[in-house]
RNA sequence: GGGCCGCUAGCUCAGCUGGUAGAGCAACGCCCUUUUAAGGCGUGGGUCGAAGGUUCGAAUCCUUCGCGGCUCACCA
């Protein structure tokens, strides 16, 4: 009997592995000896023609030609080729850890090797290391992709990137140039006398903002905490603290939406600046975003959507009430009620009806305007209504000394001067909080403890929000954020083939409950059933076992649940504490008809009696195993 | 959440209106002193995402589910 193929592959490596081990080497030493990078080699060859040179990196060819033999070597700069000849290389040497020629077999394209010789030019001219030696630093023992195409399935590249970055280097270009972008930011805010903090991450509250957060709970103290939404009342409480100008590059989590320019973690780099207002913070966006340009990527032009987009030239800024008449000829702020508002509203076409004439603003700004905001545009002059953490314009109190940043039609960065006035503060909090609970049945919680930092006293202070994802989609010139985040987040999967290879029995489910099912145990269940309360609307019952077995085959226990679809109308039951045939032995998981059959009349008789003129269908048996007892 | 698309060997992909599951790369064996998509000869490799259904017969048709992609909606 033959394995599959990749168990097969796995197999034939691991031996090569132990043959290597009872030869005397050690196939994942922890050391070794490296002198040049591969690019360094292939850039200085004038000076490093005939010099010995050690290289290392992952083989990534291998050519065999009787006595001589071609590779390539990748390492972090690029590929170098090596050039093996069989009267060169040193015969096989384990208290070095030298392969000869004889052995070569026992290293192959994918293993991490080192090689120490001279460089030089084949016949063909390509720069090459002739090996005096070579080591292996690491043995791999899965098959890396096909070389030319490299992983193209997009659920492959995002689970298993870095087999993507290796196959197709250029690919780490982008997230190079992200951590480039980091430094940038960090030189760029430490030069101008910023102090970098790190803010809490696990908040007891969650403010800042108005996004869904992730709950989780601290075991020590006995209560839960948020996720941060946002850092910016931490950083306030730090300039309440004495520091005039601070930053944190924080990673905030919003339980919301996932799509191509939204993730549920991301980062942002966040700013306050005392003594300053909002004004500031435009020039100061507009700085980091050509320092980082510049410095970075060496130029200001980039091409975002298909178009080009200028960092360089100063960019246009322009209230919100200008921004909405340039486009739609409406001007807002001649509106005197929200009727008049919600009726210019829906002359251009947008019909949902807003609470309030600033509202109004705001949603045709938003249908209208900000797409066609393709060259950076700074946007200010918010409705107080969207704004309660920021201060109202002196000259005009309706209107918030806010704005946000545009680019590529993209919302980049929310930036205004931060309300300090504590009183107007918890009004503005306490009224908006009733709202949102009439509205949304939401209950944004209050932050008093901040409130208080207020009452004794923040200075004028203004801060500004950019996305690191953001910026980073659009220097790097990706449209999608799952390539700006080398690890985005996925649903957990366990092949059939790993859990064969790790010697996991049975198919692996995730158990979890979707938005809309009923979860209810075996005894409430048979309960409703006895009194007649649950009956099929339908015909048909469909009705799933899964089943999870504990302990040894033969021995252990059985618990499991059944999805039962067709008795409650358009929802799934789930009933958990399913445990077939009491007391019988299920494990003979071998024989899978027999074990149907023990579920299947266990199911017919547990519920088959109580509506007997639907037709029941069992499906198979599915297995389950703790995904928890197999992570990773 | 809605719509559309995809899932076949480790990887990249064929597989027509249902009729014995295919190739290349990778792997294994042998040959080869200038290859670089090396070449030549030979060999092995599959729960066609899962479960049901229709059928004499299903990778193919139907239903449900899983995972993913694109897109719209929602959400900053």
């Amino acid at each position: 009997m033959s394995d599959k193929p990749l168990t097969e592959f796995r197999k034939i490596r691991i031996a090569k592995a132990e043959k290597l081990v009872e030869m005397g080497f050690n196939p994942y030493p922890s050391k070794c000896s490296r002198t040049h990078y591969a690019k360094t080699i292939t850039d200085n060859y004038d000076a490093l023609e005939g010099k010995t040179v050690t290289v290392a990196g992952r083989l990534m060819s291998w050519r065999k030609h009787g006595a001589l033999t071609f590779g390539h070597i990748q390492d972090q700069s690029g590929r170098i080729q090596l050039y093996i000849r069989r009267d060169i290389l040193q015969d096989t040497d384990q208290s070095r850890g030298n392969i000869g020629y004889a052995h070569l077999k026992l290293i192959e394209v994918g293993d991490f090797v080192e090689a120490a010789g001279r460089v030089t030019r084949t016949e063909r001219g390509e720069i090459s290391v002739r090996p005096d030696t070579i080591r292996l630093i690491t043995k791999s023992i899965r098959p890396l992709p096909e070389k030319r195409s490299g992983l193209k399935d997009r659920e492959a590249v995002l689970r298993r990137r870095y087999l993507d970055t290796t196959m197709q280097p250029h690919k780490r270009e982008a997230f190079e140039n992200i951590s480039r972008m980091l430094f940038a930011i960090r030189t760029f805010f430490n030069e101008r006398g910023f102090l970098e903090f790190h803010t809490p991450v696990l908040q007891p509250l969650y403010g800042g903002g108005t996004a869904k957060p992730f709950t989780t709970h601290v075991n020590a103290l006995g209560c839960d905490v948020y996720l941060a939404i946002s850092h910016e009342l931490y950083l306030k409480r730090l300039i309440a603290a004495g520091f005039d100008r601070v930053y944190t590059i924080g990673k905030y989590f919003r339980n919301e939406g996932i799509d191509r320019s939204h993730h549920p973690e991301f980062s942002m780099i966040e700013t306050m600046t005392a003594y300053e207002n909002y004004e500031y913070n435009m020039d100061l966006v507009e700085d980091l975003f050509r320092y980082v340009a510049q410095n970075v990527f060496g130029r200001t032009v980039f091409r975002v959507n298909g178009r080009e987009v200028d960092f360089g030239r100063p960019w246009k800024r322009i209230s919100m009430v200008d921004a909405v008449r340039e486009v739609t000829g409406v001007d807002f702020s001649k509106c005197t009620s929200v009727d008049e508002a919600n009726a210019r509203l829906s002359a251009m076409g947008i019909n949902e009806p807003q609470a309030s004439a600033g509202l109004c603003l705001v949603k045709a700004f938003e249908e209208k305007v900000e797409a066609t905001l393709i060259s950076p545009t700074l946007v200010y002059g918010h409705p107080m209504d969207i704004s309660p953490l920021a201060k109202p314009m002196d000259d005009n109190p309706d209107y918030a000394e806010r704005f946000e940043i545009f680019i590529g039609g993209m919302e980049c960065g929310d930036n205004w001067s931060e309300q300090n006035d504590p009183v107007r503060l918890l009004e503005t909090w306490k009224s908006k909080q009733q709202s949102l609970m009439l509205a949304a049945e939401e209950i944004h919680p209050l932050d008093y403890d901040f409130i208080e930092v207020m009452e004794y006293g923040m200075p004028p202070t203004t801060g500004i929000g950019p996305g690191i994802e953001r910026m980073a989609m659009l220097f790097t010139e990706q449209d999608n954020i799952d390539d700006v985040i080398f690890f985005p987040l996925m649903r957990p999967v366990l092949s059939p083939l790993n859990a064969e290879i790790y010697g996991i029995d049975e198919r692996v489910y995730v158990e979890r409950v979707a938005e809309g099912d009923i979860l209810i145990t075996m005894d409430e269940f048979v309960s409703l059933l006895e009194d007649g309360i649950i009956s099929p609307p339908a015909s048909r019952v469909t009705v799933r076992p899964y089943l999870r077995f504990w302990g040894d085959l033969g021995r252990g226990r059985t618990s499991g649940y059944l999805e039962i679809e067709g008795l409650i109308k358009d929802k799934r039951l789930r009933v958990v504490g399913f445990a077939p045939a009491p007391g019988k032995a299920l494990h003979d998981l071998t024989d899978t008809r027999k074990l149907r059959a023990v579920i299947e009349s266990s199911v017919r008789d547990g519920i088959g009696g109580y509506f007997p003129d639907c037709e029941i269908r069992i499906h198979g048996v599915i297995l389950l195993h703790d995904p928890r007892l197999h992570a990773g």
